[in-house]
RNA sequence: UGCCCGCUGGUCAAAUGGUUAAGACGCCACCCUCUCAAGGUGGAGUUACGAGUUCAAUUCUCGUGCGGGUGACCA
């Protein structure tokens, strides 16, 4: 028989935005699918309703589909395995879940919460670990249905519990990890796997799901491995064939060694706020791919096609990745150096309609002048936003000068250069960055000024800045106006300053 | 505390019994340059510790240490 197509899936819980954490377990799945020509399913894992936000499995699939990652099955897509929302296959839990019940792996559990929790208290202070002790201990079967009957005359709601059964060994070959093994009396007792409210458990819904999506592979995060066995054990008591488990490694923060928590805001988490900030997908992919897993070669930076095609999942690291926000800067820096022109003015025009800085409605001379501005700075840009930081020159008033620009124009022949530069440009006849240069080369052929003592005294004159792009170009872009009105000022300040 | 996992420079990592222990980010220096970036060249910096196996250990084994995960009617 021809080696089964694989499938894989990726299957978030709709609690908030894409998280970088889940981002890199779709994209990894995803690779893995694609690098294959196998298929992905996405699949919302919705059973918790108190946890499900509104909007998050939109807002999930459009921060995947951003990112660059598709499926083939999907809740919005559908497919033959379908619904792929797990709300809307409680149907099919239960029939498993009766079947189990018919043949007494499973049973109905009437302990309450406060009960339940009290004796994992008790266990804690005893020293051993919090598990669930079999309520019927030494009871024959009338006596259990006695108690049952009890309970449910009273009103109270049962769960239904699975039969953990005594020295069994949950094994299996992890694709990351390697072998791993679990025994049953390790892993805290028979677990729920339907809920007071009638929804299956995630570790009975996940392979129940898994199973009837013919999934052929799991590759999910390190937090998952201690449910694993709990979810092999499903997988015997229905008597089926488990898929392949791979337990990637969790991201975490370099500053704490903690896994990256929601909680934690020392880092950006969310896919959405990278995207806000102008970072652009295919670095963001490629900066999350490089996340616990590396390529063969020395280089780093890939497209998505050179990464499906060299996917291994045997070079998934085994040890934790820390989030490195300066080489997310560093890759995205790179992405935007060789990024398309359109793609950066708008999102750079974004950043700068947020902050003011631009009106809502733009004319197309201001949308020009943008993009020219995007094309000078971009190549030290992390991301787009950053064009509000060091493009500030063009968008604040002007500060006082500082000691240190201050010292630099007065030393040598400052005020002559600035001067003479002044009536150069007053004889331009454009104000382009060729002719500026050309008005920079007449006023050193004027004084006899070069070098430093030149560039920068008209530098800080034009643009009140000691730092900044080319000065043809920044001069330019500041604008006739602008520029004259600053080298009015500076010559004022310096004559404040008896210079 | 039980169970599970990991440990190569500041960070990510390659190599897997034999290498001068790759490479990338960061850092430093120099070059380029009016400045800031970018780019180029170079540099510092690492196999957690202790035993064992072996001619040979980063690699295999054991122990110690440190770090992490998990212990729900969350997923």
């Amino acid at each position: 028989m021809a080696k089964d197509k694989i499938r894989v899936r990726y299957a978030p819980s709709p609690t908030g935005h894409l998280h970088i954490g889940n981002a890199r377990t779709a994209l990894f799945n995803y690779l893995f699918a694609r690098h294959n020509k196998g298929t992905m399913v996405l699949r919302i894992e919705d059973t918790d309703q108190k946890r499900n936000v509104k909007g998050g499995s939109k807002s999930q699939m459009e921060n995947l589909k951003w990112l660059g990652i598709d499926w083939d099955e999907g809740p919005d897509i559908g497919g033959p395995y379908g619904p792929y929302r797990q709300s809307e296959r409680k149907d099919i839990y239960n029939k498993y879940i009766q079947q189990l019940l018919d043949e007494d792996k499973a049973y109905y559990s009437f302990e309450t919460e406060e009960e339940l929790t009290a004796q994992r208290e008790e266990q804690r202070a005893m020293g051993i670990a919090p598990h669930y002790t079999y309520e019927y201990e030494g009871m024959t079967a009338e006596e259990i249905k006695k108690s049952q009957d009890e309970a449910r005359a009273k009103g109270l709601k049962p769960v239904v519990r699975i039969h953990v059964p005594e020295n069994v060994t949950y094994a299996w070959d992890d694709i990351v990890k390697g072998h791993l093994e679990f025994e049953s009396d390790t892993i805290g007792g028979d677990f729920v796997i339907q809920k007071r409210d009638g929804m299956p458990t995630y570790n009975f819904a996940v392979v129940v799901d898994d199973h009837l999506m013919k999934i052929t592979h799991v590759l999910r995060g390190d937090d998952h491995v201690s449910n694993t066995p709990k979810q092999l054990c499903v997988y015997q008591a229905l008597g089926w064939e488990p898929p392949k488990f791979g337990h990637m490694t969790l991201i975490i923060n370099a500053a704490t060694g903690k896994k990256l928590s929601k909680r934690d805001e020392s880092v950006l988490q969310f896919i959405e706020q990278y995207r806000d900030l102008g970072y652009l997908p295919d670095a963001m992919f490629n900066f999350i791919t490089l996340l616990g897993w590396s390529p063969k070669g020395e280089s780093e930076i890939f497209s998505k096609r050179e990464f499906i095609k060299q996917f291994d999942p045997s070079r998934l690291s085994k040890s934790p990745a820390a989030f490195d926000q300066k080489k997310l800067d560093w890759v995205n820096n790179q992405y935007i150096k060789k990024a398309d022109r359109d793609t950066l003015l708008d999102l750079a025009l974004n950043n700068l309609q947020e902050a003011g800085y631009v009106e809502d409605n733009p004319t197309p001379e201001k949308i020009e002048w943008v993009r020219q501005l995007v094309n000078i700075y971009s190549v030290q840009m992390s991301y787009t936003k950053q064009i509000l930081d060091v493009a500030k020159i063009f968008f604040k008033e002007p500060q006082e000068l500082s000691e240190q620009e201050l010292a630099e124009i007065k030393k040598d022949d400052g005020r002559v250069v600035i001067e003479e530069f002044n009536r150069q440009l007053e004889k331009l006849s454009r104000f382009s960055s060729v002719q500026i240069m050309n008005a920079i080369f007449a006023t050193r052929k004027a004084t006899g000024v070069k070098g430093r003592k030149l560039y920068m005294p008209i530098r800080i004159a034009t643009t009140r800045s000691m730092v900044g792009p080319g000065i043809g170009e920044a001069v330019e872009l500041m604008g006739k106006d602008e520029v004259q009105k600053h080298i009015a000022l500076t010559l004022k300040e310096m004559a404040a300053a008896g210079l």
